[in-house]
DNA sequence: AGTATTGATGCAATCGATAACAAGAATATT
DNA sequence: AATATTCTTGTTATCGATTGCATCAATACT
C-alpha cells in the first residue's frame, strides 16, 4: 500500500501527485478535472476517480494567482455589529456565496485612515470587488479612484459618493422621510421636529429634505429651529428634547433620522410625562430590532438591509460579467417600507380611548 | 518619459518591471524590499524608490501561493446578524487585522450541510485557520477532523464540541446560570422554572445543570415540570408562560437560557395581568440589546462577545506560532457578568413601595 | 603578491494550476 | 497505400514573489 502518506499525513495532493501516479501530465489532470478540452472518457474517469481516491482538493491560491480572479469580495462597513450592517452583510452573502465567492469583512469604526488602509489591503489581496458604505468622515476620493483605477468594481451601498463609476444602491431616502413626514401630518401632528445627522452625509441631506418638502406640501411651516442635527445615540435623543421643550411652541412630534435618538427621545418624553401617541407622536428611521420589542413599539422605516445587500452583490456579479469592457454604472434605488407602530398611531389610540 | 503605461493604465506592477527599469533582477528587488539579505544601502534605497514611483504593491496571492499562508482566517457562524456573533467576530476582527489577518465570515443557518461545505470551501481557500460556532444539529465530526489533519488551528467559541486538537473560548455557563438563578432565589422567589433549549449543545445542558444545582444548593425542590425546552423566540416564550401557568403551582420566576424567549415571557405574563417584578422575576440569557432599552428592562447575563472574540483570535494566534510543533490545545472560560435590571429587582420594588 | 574572506547580486527552482502550441497516434479519405 | 484529419496527450511558459546556491568583485590577511 502507497496510500499512507497521503492519507495518513494529509500533505495536500496536488495534480502532480495524482499525474505522477497515473504516470500522465498534470495538463491531463487539470484537463481532465475541469471537463475541459477533448479528454478520453477513459482518461477523465480515471483521474477523476483517483482524485477522490487521493482525496484532491484544489488550491484556489494557485487558480487566483493564474487567472487574477481571487472570488474574494471585500466589504467595509462602519460597524458590524450593528444590526443594519450586519443584515446587509447577510444579504451579499447570501447572494454571492452560492456563486463561489467568498466575503472578506472589514470595519472603519468611521475613521477615515482605517477606509483607506482597508481598501489598500484589499487591493492586495486582490479581491474582485469591494462593497461599501462609506465613513461619515470620509473627504479624500483617491482611495476610490485607486480601486476603479485596477478595474475592480467598486459599490457603494445606504452611505453613498456621486463618483464616477461607482454604482450606488440604496433607498431613497427622501421619499421615505417624506411619507413618514406626511404621516405624522395625517395624525394630526402640527409641529414636527425633526432630528437629523451629519449633512455631510448624503442620507441625512436626504432625509431632512424629505421632510421638509412634506410640511410645505402640506401647508405647515417650516420651522428652523425643529431641526437639529446630532450624533446616532440614545444620549442625543435626551439632548433633542430637552431642547426642544426649551422653545416657545414646543413641538408636537418628531421624526428621526434613526432610532437611538427616537428611543432616547421616547425616555426623555415619558420622565415628562407627555402621553405617547396621544400628545406627541415620535418615527424613527431604521427599524433596528428593539423598535418592535418595546412596550411602547416605535414606528420607523425599515431600510430592506437583506435587499440591499443582494442587489449589492448582483449588481457586483453583473459589473463582474462584462468586466473590461463597457463600464456600467448602475445607480438602484430600492423602496422603503414606512412601519406603523404605536409611537405615532395617534388617530388609532384617541378613537379607542374614545370608544372605551 | 516611459512611465506611461504605469502611471495610466495601472496595469499593476511587479516586481519584475521593478527589476526591469533599473536592470537588475527580481530577486534582488524582492531582497530590497523585504529589508532581507545583505542588499548594499545603494540599491536599497534605489529600489524602495522606484518602487513608490511605479506605485507598486505586492501581490498577497503570489506571496500566499509561495509561502502557503494566505493570512486569512475563517470565521463560521449559524447567522451574522445576530447581535452576539457580530460582536464576537467585531472582537476577532479587531485582534487579527492589526496582524495582518482578513477574515472571512460564513453562515451555516443551523444548517450541518452548509457547515460541513462552508469548512471544505475555506480549506480550498487555505485559510490559516477557522474560528466557528457549531451548528445545533451537528452530529458529524468528520469535517472537523479533516481541518486539523491539514494542520489548520480550529478554534470553538460559545457553541463547543469535544474534540481533540481543537480549542475552545467560552463562558462558563453552568457558572452563569448558578449565579442567576441564585439571584432569583435572594429575590425571594420561590418556584423558580427554567427555559432551556436544545440539550444536545453543551451550552444549553449546562445552565439547566447550573440552574439546578443552585436550587438544591439553596434547599429548594427541583421540579421536572418547570423546565421546559424551546427554539429560541419570542412565540415559544408566550407558549412557555401559558404551559407553566397551566400547572397546580405556577411558579414565580423564570430563569430563560435566552433573552428572546425571556421577552415573549414577559410579554404574555403582562398580557395576563402579572405584575413584574413584585409578583414574579425573569432572567434572560445573552444580553441582546434590546433588554436594556425596554420600558422593563429585562436582567440578563453578559456572554462578554467582544472578549470572546478577541480571545479566540489570541488563542488562533498562540496556535499559529507553535504551529507544527506541540499541539497546544487551549480552553478558555471566560467569566460572564450577570446584569440585574428592573424584570428581576424584587426586593428593591417591593421596598420602594413601601416607602411610597 | 597571492589566497582567503566577505559582500552584493544573479540564476533557477518553487508554490499549484492552467493554456497555447506541438506532437504523436489513430482514424478517415481519395 | 498515401495523405489528411481528428483525438488525445505532452511540452513549456505563465501568474508574482521568494530563496538556496552559485558567482563575481572587492577587500582582508599573511
Amino acid at each position: 500500500m502507497f496510500s499512507n502518506r497521503a492519507s495518513q499525513m494529509s500533505e495536500k495532493t496536488t495534480i502532480y501527485d495524482i499525474a505522477k501516479r497515473l504516470n500522465i501530465t498534470a495538463a491531463t489532470v487539470s484537463r481532465a478535472l475541469n471537463n475541459n478540452a477533448k479528454i478520453s472518457e477513459a482518461t477523465r474517469k480515471l483521474v477523476v476517480d483517483t482524485a477522490v481516491e487521493m482525496n484532491y482538493k484544489q488550491n484556489k491560491l494557485a487558480l487566483a494567482l493564474k487567472s487574477g480572479k481571487s472570488y474574494n469580495v471585500g466589504v467595509i462597513v462602519p460597524y458590524i455589529d450593528h444590526n443594519f450592517f450586519a443584515s446587509v452583510i447577510r444579504g451579499i452573502e447570501e447572494e454571492l456565496n452560492p456563486k463561489g465567492y467568498h466575503v472578506i469583512i472589514c470595519q472603519t469604526h468611521e475613521i477615515e485612515k482605517k477606509e483607506i488602509d482597508t481598501i489598500n489591503t484589499l487591493l492586495n489581496a486582490q479581491v474582485d470587488g469591494v462593497i461599501m458604505s462609506i465613513s461619515k468622515l470620509s473627504n479624500e476620493t483617491s482611495h476610490f479612484k485607486r480601486v476603479l483605477d485596477k478595474n475592480v468594481p467598486l459599490i457603494f451601498f445606504d452611505r453613498k459618493k456621486d463618483i464616477p463609476g461607482v454604482s450606488t444602491v440604496t433607498i431613497n431616502d427622501f421619499e421615505a422621510a417624506y411619507s413618514a413626514t406626511t404621516h405624522l401630518i395625517e395624525q394630526g401632528c402640527k409641529r414636527i421636529a425633526h432630528i437629523s445627522g451629519d449633512w455631510a452625509l448624503e442620507i441625512y441631506k436626504q432625509r431632512f429634505e424629505g421632510y421638509k418638502k412634506a410640511l410645505l406640501d402640506n401647508g405647515l411651516e417650516f420651522e428652523k429651529e425643529y431641526v437639529l442635527q446630532t450624533k446616532s445615540n440614545i444620549e442625543s435623543g435626551h439632548k433633542a428634547v430637552d431642547d426642544l421643550m426649551k422653545l416657545e411652541h414646543k413641538p408636537d412630534a418628531i421624526f428621526s433620522s434613526g432610532d437611538y435618538v427616537a428611543l432616547g427621545a421616547i425616555q426623555r418624553l415619558k420622565e415628562l410625562g407627555v402621553r405617547i401617541p396621544e400628545d406627541f407622536c415620535v418615527v424613527g428611521f431604521s427599524n433596528e430590532p428593539f423598535t418592535r420589542f418595546m412596550e411602547l413599539p416605535i414606528s420607523s422605516i425599515d431600510q430592506v438591509p437583506l435587499e440591499m445587500g443582494q442587489m449589492a452583490a448582483k449588481v457586483f456579479l453583473e459589473q463582474q460579467k462584462n468586466s473590461g469592457k463597457v463600464k456600467i454604472e448602475q445607480k438602484v434605488q430600492l423602496t422603503s417600507q414606512l412601519l406603523i407602530r404605536k409611537s405615532s398611531s395617534k388617530l388609532e389610540y384617541l378613537k379607542l380611548k374614545k370608544t372605551i
